[in-house]
DNA sequence: GCAAAAACATTCCCACGAGTATGTTTCTAC
DNA sequence: GTAGAAACATACTCGTGGGAATGTTTTTGC
């Protein structure tokens, strides 16, 4: 595999995931992709065999995104709350900072290829499911760690995990990229998206 | 308007809603929504113009669920923090009940009709989207309320907001409906939800 | 009970987009 | 520099599904 050749395909996955975004996993066609990166059809069919496998691969980066962003936090030795803390606002950065690609798994996860996709696209797919549960079971065993040591309470560690996927994932939903915002602007997001998340909505 | 024209409309509505779960609103074809319904194209273009009519009045119909269950609780004279509770929790219910309703307007709300609609289309879009910001204008203003009076302390009332939406509305992204779930079952997973979302995660 | 309108079923059209086949250019290895 | 392969562009096929046109049955108003 040249060089080229992967730098290639990075821009055709990252047009995609901007397409996919923008329209949807359906609308967007494959003509389009290409058309946002000025060529046709032949370039993106000449890296991917299909287009579903351009879904797998914004969808593959879009979690490496993620693990990128969360797992060196998950080596400081500090109290759970303030773990579970950090690696929200990390994730909110995240979610922020490369927004197309976390809309575009969002739009259709399970729903995609429900049965009209081949035993090999089925495969990737549940590679892919699985890769996702594992980055959520991150968080899940800081909060059974906070749990244990009885500076979290939480009815359901599960549930709990659901509640914080919820809420910084719905980011990509009502986050809009401004061009005059700062990163100051996106932290401050990301860290009362955070604080809100971890310590409730109650005065104390 | 006959009766029996609503009833037949409704149970379109219906069929399609469950559609549109299972398939996403592009795959999920008019042919196949008719064919749930042990019918053909010619009854659903009898009482919908287009398939994005269905999905406006899927649309609608969800975000009526969601106001019936909440708007009489707003009466309620209690402290903003019990309040937001008690609206959580019939929000998850609400979840839970009209599931393929819900799901189908995360699979599309602003990503779907990007430019390809018509003026009219883009009119009733426009008014939905409208509603749903109404809705969850009735989550602020209690915000606000619990802010004023102290009983709240949030930093920002629309970003509390949409923590709310975000945790309660990824509801729909993993719960399942399970055969031997009784009303119970349901209810401690809507109570356990409002409680972690107002309360945090934090040990006392 | 009888027009006429509503409530469908059947059939057809056609635009659109994924995927293919093939041609053309550019790079690389020797 | 020259095969040969990689990296595209161009042109085409073809299944699919939305929507229209038309036919058929059932209901309703009088």
């Amino acid at each position: 595999m040249s060089r080229r050749s992967i730098e290639s395909q990075q821009q055709i996955i990252h047009a995609a995931a901007v397409c996919f975004m923008q329209h949807g996993l359906e609308k967007a066609t494959v003509d389009e992709i290409a058309h946002v990166l000025g060529s046709t059809k032949g370039r993106v069919y000449h890296h991917f065999a299909s287009k579903n496998e351009i879904y797998f691969a914004v969808y593959r980066q879009a979690m490496e995104y993620c693990f990128d962003a969360v797992l060196p936090l998950l080596e400081q030795d500090i109290p759970a709350p303030e773990k579970l803390t950090r690696m929200a606002t990390a994730h909110g950065h995240v979610m922020m900072d490369t927004l197309p690609f976390q809309r575009t798994i969002r739009l259709g996860v399970d729903v995609y290829l429900r049965g009209s996709a081949t035993e090999a696209e089925r495969k990737v797919l549940a590679d892919l499911i699985a890769m996702r549960n594992d980055y959520e079971a991150l968080y899940r065993a800081v909060l059974q760690q906070g749990q244990d040591a009885g500076t979290l309470s939480v009815p359901s560690v599960a549930l709990a995990g659901r509640v914080i996927m919820g809420a910084l994932n719905g980011l990509v939903d009502w986050y809009r990229v401004r061009p005059d915002q700062t990163r100051a602007d996106r932290d401050k997001i990301a860290v009362s998206l955070a604080g809100l998340i971890v310590g409730g909505l109650r005065a104390d």
